[in-house]
RNA sequence: CGGAGUGUAGUGUAACGGCUAACAUACCCGCUUUGGGAGCGGGCGAUUCCGGGUUCGAAUCCCGGCACUCCGACCA
């Protein structure tokens, strides 16, 4: 993309009403605009980079067996109280049609794919059934914050599985924490990341959370740097030790933390409620059990933002960077430049690199400043200086050495 | 939902109760310039969040509302 053709452009200061650091550095660097508390719009950068953390959550799902589907936001009133949760659910946005009907802004999707399922569930044969879909969520947080960290719209994937045993969901479930460990790991997010031991709300006694370690965190958790796992400080009056060296709670680091994904064992909660059942070789009514499994998209947007950044701006990770490459002309009045920097932007696109080239008529300064707030893995510099040679300037985003390449070896990648 | 703070061109700031609301930046035009947000000249852009009140006079003081941020409560 040539960025003289990028409406969303950068700013030179950051917006006085965010305090958060990924708030700030996104809406600076054009990848996100604030509409309201808690609701975003995501510029062209800003939605590259969703489609990208979608594509990776994408691949480990699909190597999982689960399949991509698509349900409402808009819900009807009657399926929620099947659950009773219509009463009970309380941060979420609840609306009437025309005629005076109830619904609810989806805030998640149980209400909608367990009886969707009863069209479609009816014999063992049928399961084991792992459905997901990528889904803009709706709660009415009584305090949005921390910029993309707690919204009251965003994106989420959200996955369900339905077993005919507890055995089979409980291995389902373990190769889906696996699947996430796989996701944060790609993500540049391994380090940071801990599975936690957190409550289970109304259905289980436990579930398991994926926390990211961030001061911008608004959960507290107790670390175990043994075994890469930690406990909510919901639950330490419940839980003494590290489940996994024995260590006691007290012993453990604490630290604050964003929870960008968890996982949970519904059982036959939702299943009863909608009284979902499938036919036994022998010919009997079996309930299923179901599990749930969430990741929030836009969440993680912004926890790459507030971890991975550094003073200079954003810092991309490689899978998850909205173009592989910054090439920058500098003079580019000067026709030879244009013309060299035309050419290799065009060759660089032949040969598969994602490419945003900064053809704008702006001072070098100005560019580089630019190059470092949109954080892209490597910037590639051309200008009269290089033109002599015929080299580019090569430079990863994260460190400060410049090596002289020419294109033919970057072409062949 | 309780508490606190802040609302002034697109953005960031300034302005004692008193002149036509100022400056920077962004944007537009011209010239010049191109290795870390260059320079010169010209220009566009504001019902000072909204409503009421006090006053000869309100961006400024008072009341009410709204919005945003932060702290807390809440967060299957």
């Amino acid at each position: 993309m040539r960025q003289s053709e990028l409406f969303a452009r950068t700013r030179r200061e950051a917006p006085k009403d965010e305090a958060s650091r990924n708030a700030e550095l996104l809406i600076q660097a054009g990848f996100v605009n604030k509409e309201s508390s808690g609701v975003y719009s995501y510029l062209p950068l800003g939605l590259l980079v969703l489609r990208r953390i979608e594509a990776v959550v994408r691949q480990e799902l699909t190597s999982l067996g689960a399949i991509e589907m698509l349900m409402p936001a808009l819900q009807t009133k009657d399926n929620w109280q099947a659950t009773g949760r219509w009463d009970t659910f309380t941060d979420v946005y609840k609306l009437k049609d025309s005629s005076g009907k109830d619904f609810i802004l989806g805030p998640t999707h149980e209400e909608v794919i367990t009886p969707l399922l009863k069209n479609f569930l009816s014999s063992y044969h049928d399961l084991p059934i792992s459905v997901y879909q990528f889904q803009t969520k709706f709660r009415d947080e009584k305090r949005a914050k921390s910029g993309l960290l707690r919204g009251r719209e965003f994106v989420m994937k959200d996955l369900y599985s339905f077993h005919r045993t507890p055995a089979d969901l409980d291995q389902f479930y373990a190769r889906v924490a696996n699947s996430y460990r796989n996701v944060f790991e790609q993500l540049g997010l391994g380090r940071y990341t801990y599975l936690t031991l957190a409550s289970g709300g109304a259905f289980a006694p436990h579930s398991e959370e994926f926390q990211v370690i961030t001061p911008a965190g608004e959960d507290t958790i107790h670390v175990c740097d043994n075994c890469r796992l930690a406990i909510n400080s919901e639950i330490v009056n419940e839980v003494s030790e590290c489940s996994g060296c024995h260590t006691p709670v007290a012993k453990l680091r604490v630290e604050r933390a964003i929870e960008v994904g968890n996982i949970f064992k519904l059982k036959t909660r939702f299943t009863e409620a909608f009284d979902l059942c499938y036919k036994s070789e022998s010919g009997q009514l079996e309930r299923p059990v179901m599990g749930c499994y969430g990741l929030g998209i836009t969440r993680t947007l912004g926890v790459l933002a507030e971890v991975l950044s550094d003073d200079g701006g954003l810092v991309w990770p490689e899978a998850v960077t909205p173009f592989d490459l910054h090439l920058l002309i500098l003079g580019p009045e000067n026709a030879d430049v244009r013309a060299a920097g035309d050419k290799l932007y065009s060759d660089l696109g032949a040969a598969g690199w994602r490419v945003l080239y900064d053809d704008r008529a702006v001072s070098a300064g100005e560019k580089f400043a630019d190059a470092d707030l949109i954080g892209l893995p490597r910037r590639l510099v051309m200008s009269a200086k290089t033109l002599t040679t015929g080299q580019v300037e090569v430079k990863q985003r994260s460190s400060r050495e410049v090596q002289l390449m020419f294109p033919s070896e970057l072409l062949g990648r």
